[in-house]
DNA sequence: CAACGCCGTGCCTATATTTGGAACAGGCGA
DNA sequence: TCGCCTGTTCCAAATATAGGCACGGCGTTG
């Protein structure tokens, strides 16, 4: 709506994709905007203390005022507040990489993390997007989102190995288990080599607030040892969950919790 | 200048330091803007990813992508990569907290940290801002600023506690010792109860890019392994200014230096 | 050594954009 | 049921924006 507003975004995009000083010109020729009117938005965030200036080059990036904007919202947000002890425990527990996870744009965003100690470790680094239908900790995330989404996701799915999900016919049933079990793992699907077990997490209106995933190398991770993975995932999850204010929909099996 | 991106990026600070969804209402009282120019920024934030609408109440709260971009801020930054190990083996070696500052907006802002595994612990989340007159952690940054920034710091000096740096003299007395020694320690300074040391960082252009902290409780904190600390810091400051690129100014006691 | 090309910056006017008052629909509490 | 609050929409007036153009500085190239 607001094009002002939407060109100053657009910036700051570029210059977060850049992840260094890029110039006007550089900037004006990318999203095809006036050197102008780059000049006066790039003044403007630079006013605000959102973007500064090389002084020698006389080049743009982005500064730690927004990191720090960046982190104000996830403080806000009570999903990584309940799960960082849950996700140091899994890690200790079973030495290897959790991870917690959130959709955004249709991939799965990293939001937080506790590395394992193994030498040999999983590199995603926070903030790292990962697909959402070529592993368990996304397909446990995508399996609760809209009908609208899960079909758009679905449509532009591809397998990215020869193991795992291979057609768009499998994907919906994995989403159909996925919806009945809440939790999924899934082995050298996303790459070779990695594997991995994850679990949903829902808030207080029943909506899937994240995910959780504990992920390994394949060598490490037999198909016991990914099972038992899965359980903790889930039994974390629901921790999470019910901390949330998630009431367990308890289908019939469970029909006691009072209160 | 763009009196437009100035508003979206006001809402945006004031959606960030609600830390909870708010109403467009609300926004508009706060920040005296319209509200249907508030209702159009909301919506153009929405739509660029940046903030997301609460379905049931129609509030407005910021979404992850703003913290994808700050991360993306970070990770650009050479400092924290070069700094990180440094800051795990301070704080093992020494069991306390270690953390990583630069300067924001006339304050520390706190970019990175180890905590310590004593139970006793100095709570400052990452993204903290701590006062810049107050503590070794700030006048080691403070100290090499330009000499404006100094002259506006100082004139806004008071102390917090009874203990250490009392009147702006003394302040700038410790500032120009910090330029000659380029390091620092307090106690009792900020909060009563804490001590900390620190050491500046420098880049190959020769300013300061950040600090290097290590701090506890003081009585923990005993004025020996306070030296020892403080020690640590710099050892730690000039590992990573080196990593940098900085060329020690080496005075004339370190002349050899090659390559 | 000079000419060129690119850089960031500043100015200016037509114009497209924003502005903000007023009105609407829905929800909540009295 | 009434009143008050919310988010949302509309529209004309006014204003801030857009983008062409020009300037000074810098690095490279001929």
């Amino acid at each position: 709506m607001s094009v002002t507003v939407e060109k100053a975004l657009q910036l700051i995009e570029a210059m977060a994709r850049a992840g260094k000083p890029v110039g006007v010109s550089q900037l004006g020729r990318d999203l095809q905007i006036n050197k102008s009117t780059v000049h006066r938005l790039l003044d403007t965030l630079v006013r605000q203390g959102y973007a500064c200036q090389e002084e020698d080059s006389g080049r743009y990036a982005l500064s730690v005022k927004l990191w720090e904007m960046g982190i104000g919202v996830v403080r806000g947000l009570s999903l990584p507040q309940v799960a960082r002890p849950l996700l140091e425990a899994a890690a200790l527990e079973t030495g290897e990489t959790t991870m917690l996870g959130v959709v955004q744009e249709r991939e799965v965003l990293i939001i937080d993390k506790v590395d394992s100690l193994h030498p040999l470790q999983i590199f995603s680094p926070l903030g790292t997007r990962l697909p959402i239908c070529n592993s368990a900790f996304g397909r446990v995330l995508l399996a609760f989102q809209p009908e609208a989404f899960i079909e758009a996701a679905v449509a532009e799915f591809a397998p990215r190995t020869a193991f795992g999900i291979q057609t768009q016919a499998q994907l919906r049933e994995d989403l159909a288990r996925i919806r009945a079990e809440g939790s999924s793992q899934s082995r050298d699907e996303w790459q070779i080599g990695i594997a991995g077990a994850a679990a949903s997490i829902h808030d207080a209106k029943g909506g899937v607030a994240g995910a959780f995933c504990i992920t390994g190398p394949t060598a490490r991770l037999t198909e016991a040892k990914l099972r038992d993975c899965r359980a903790r995932c889930v039994a974390a999850s629901q921790a999470i969950s019910q901390q949330l204010g998630h009431i367990a929909p308890g289908p019939a099996r469970q029909a006691a919790g009072a209160q």
